[in-house]
DNA sequence: GTTGATTAGTTACAATTGAAACAATTATAG
DNA sequence: CTATAATTGTTTCAATTGTAACTAATCAAC
């Protein structure tokens, strides 16, 4: 018998999966919605536009998605004309990326959207919680990463 | 064009998305390999454990799950003899769901683990940078709520 | 150069998930 | 009562995802 139990609620991995989620629905439904882009489409894209030429590869460490998603991801795009593939000179197993002017108009459609909701969603916070929120993230972020997993008796 | 580039990894909901995917995945894999437990069995779990002869329908609300996750995930505990399973008196639709002994032990072998693991996540915070941290994500999870969706043009 | 190991990216198959339709029971309206 | 609606939970089918195996190209060692 376990002494006082785990409230889920109260568990921090499981306040920030659900906030997370809430989150990632909210905005994915949007862009969804409006073009037909799933999560690792958009975030391909969101990589892509300020750094052109970059591999696949590349667009994996960015996104921190693996892969195979990237893979697909790509495929989609590039069946939609959203992004264009060349060989990289020099290394043919490598292929160069970018967005082509659909899909520059795409990410520009959506990031002013985006914008917008996380300016609203930091709206709860003044400008020196907001400082703080984003201090404290990145302590977690930069600690997550050291960190042992948990592993079970 | 877009004046500035939005940076994926500046963009909260993206850094939420991304921290709390690296920390369920860590979790995940130790009552995975432990138990062969999945993330939505191990929520039934638990809610259950503090909250013996709830339907399935309170499952869901308080592990933020749809109704369909929780149905699976009670199949699963109890084919595995973790969950029992009554129709509830007065409404014969409703279920009344609670832990068997096994599934009891299940819970108590997991909750120290989560606890010390939250423990040295959290141990990169000092205590007031942890309330802090309270605070500002409970400020977040009730904004959320309120928010309109992002809407694309 | 030739062999073996690495790396980039894709494909194939299984497992997970989501959306919609469904059966069973209870609640509501007349 | 009876008909309609709403609720609880399950099932079904399609889409998404994850793991592992695979192809092709490059690198490293000798």
């Amino acid at each position: 018998m376990s002494e006082s139990p785990l409230v889920l609620e109260k568990f921090l991995p499981y306040r920030l999966s659900v906030l997370s989620n809430r989150l990632s629905a909210a905005i994915a439904e949007s862009y969804s919605r409006r073009f037909g882009l799933s999560i690792p489409e958009w975030r391909v894209i969101a990589v892509l536009a300020p750094a052109p030429g970059i591999s696949a590869a590349e667009v994996a460490e960015r996104t921190a998605m693996d892969k195979v998603a990237v893979s697909r991801a790509v495929r989609r795009l590039l069946q939609h004309g959203r992004v264009r593939r060349e060989t990289a000179a020099g290394d043919r197993r490598r292929s160069m990326l970018e967005l082509t002017p659909a899909g520059r108009e795409v990410y520009d459609s959506i990031v002013p959207v985006l914008r917008r909701y996380e300016h609203s969603l930091l709206a709860c916070l003044d400008a020196r919680e907001q400082e703080r929120l984003d201090v404290l993230l990145q302590r977690l972020e930069n600690h997550v990463q050291r960190l042992d997993p948990p592993r079970i008796a």
